[in-house]
DNA sequence: TCCAAAATGGAATTTTAATTCCAAAAGTGG
DNA sequence: CCACTTTTGGAATTAAAATTCCATTTTGGA
């Protein structure tokens, strides 16, 4: 109650204006900075050289970063129209991990209104591809990825292995790696022959696998692992049972439209690294 | 002594090893998450899923995002060998700093290093994916793609066809059906064993096709038109020959980097295909 | 040079979050 | 089926950080 009553005029009070985005803020600082006081002044500059700190730190450390006592602080984002500086580290915070969240209510919202219409699924899932590619970019440690293809370049043989949702994936890589004549094996479980033996030591196995992860996928690489095969892992999260095998991990998160992904960034992914070994391969011949 | 014995203990233990890195973090995490309890794992998971949020939550956010307790949030932390979560963000957020510059920054730098390496192959493919999805949605049209689903959920059974380059669309379109439990019959060559005598005229048939067409998918095509099945087509160009057997055509112009396609649009478009017919034939179930 | 207003530093207080602790629940091996 | 260990949930405690307050200093105008 007391609680309630406070919030509401705090509420009211500080209606008066407090940025709602990054973009707000960085114009107001540019608009007041000129007539304010040496320490906040002095405060502000830091701010702007140091943005990224804003999220990620207290008080404390922006004062001292910034040389400035804590209150000083206190009343920056007071005169910036914040009711402290809680309010607006929220702000620095939120716009910083907002791509993710916010997919997930329009999933949401999708799911309410039923299918709709064919054109705004596709429209969804265009969206959720760009997004997913745009993530893939950061997720990918361009270490790993070339760390990737330098053990590919080097095996004899190259397998393929993943079913049901990741092969699309790996027949993709099938057909990339026959237009370079790199050799490779598609594991495709036809006739439930097992092709586990073909896999030796200087080969190397490109396994491919999402949560749920597929039973088939894992043994494979198991053997893989036992055989003294390298193994690169096309997965989701680093909690991936792939982990277990010493593989080197290319992570790739994909955002779905209720109980499906677009693929989009596994493919881009997968190609790319395709075309990355081919390219090695015969380089190097 | 008894006492003293035992802190000794303790401070070995507790120096032990807490990750320095993120890297460091995370490679651990890979080799322990198969072995922690329920909760644990669940969170370990989450974190794995989503890094960036550790710098900036607080335990309560994250054991709820996660949802678990905060105080299974805190022995993840211990397990992890932190002393706590304190220490486990102080990690993630010094790191954080250097996640901050956003895609296209990075992609810029990629691309003045040139095109040397795989990351800015992978650039290229993110880029291409990013701007052929952006097309789609020009190119599709909405009635077409309606007509489509209509013929796709009146049809008895549907018969996927596409090879080579066109089969990852099709070998995805065949685990959606599957999924939904709509019949459909993957066409895939295997044996060399036609299967074109499946198709019934109550049937209907997916024909994907990029050029240089495959001439097995045209053969299947118009035999598929002389039993009278219907044909929904996904392919290239208005010009394409699935245009002679009178085929609901949607069109994909998929950018290519060299010779190859990351395939971002054609799966984007045969997955909300898929999703729209299998959401309109269990309606009407 | 003096006064009033504004600004500042730092300690005191309040709020919020991290961490510990313990009883209850869920497994496990005999 | 029982004793014993591990795991879990949630409350209690402790630590840390945000916020306020006020005495002191600085600034600017008469």
């Amino acid at each position: 109650m007391n609680d309630a009553s406070q919030e509401t005029v705090e509420a009211h009070v500080s209606s008066d204006n407090a940025p709602d985005t990054i973009d707000a803020f960085f114009a107001r600082l540019g608009n007041t900075a000129e007539d304010l006081p040496k320490r906040l002044k002095q405060f502000a500059d830091f701010i702007a050289a140091n943005p990224d700190r804003v999220a990620v730190s207290t008080v404390a450390e922006l004062a001292q970063g910034a040389d400035v006592q804590p209150s000083a602080v206190m009343r920056f984002c007071q005169e910036m129209g914040f009711t402290g500086f809680s309010q607006m580290q929220r702000l620095f915070r939120s716009s910083f991990s907002q791509k993710w969240p916010d997919y997930s209510t329009r999933l949401e919202k999708l799911r309410e209104h039923g299918t709709e219409s064919p054109s705004a699924l596709l429209a969804e899932f265009v969206e959720v591809g760009r997004a997913s590619l745009e993530n893939l970019m950061a997720t990918v440690e361009p270490r790993a990825l070339q760390q990737a293809v330098d053990v590919l370049a080097r095996a004899e043989t190259l397998h393929l292995v993943g079913f049901r949702r990741a092969f699309p994936v790996t027949s993709y890589l099938a057909y990339a790696f026959e237009k370079m004549d790199v050799p490779a094996v598609l594991h495709s479980g036809i006739a439930n022959i097992n092709m586990d033996h073909l896999i030796k030591p200087n080969d190397a196995v490109i396994a491919v696998t999402f949560a749920p992860y597929t039973q088939m996928t894992l043994d494979i690489a198991e053997k893989a692992r036992e055989t003294g095969a390298d193994i690169v892992a096309i997965t989701d999260v680093v909690t991936s049972p792939l982990a277990r095998f010493k593989a080197i991990q290319l992570l790739v998160s994909e955002l779905d439209v209720g109980a499906f992904r677009a693929l989009s960034a596994s493919l881009s992914l997968a190609i790319a690294l395709a075309v990355s070994v081919g390219a090695q391969r015969n380089k190097t011949n």
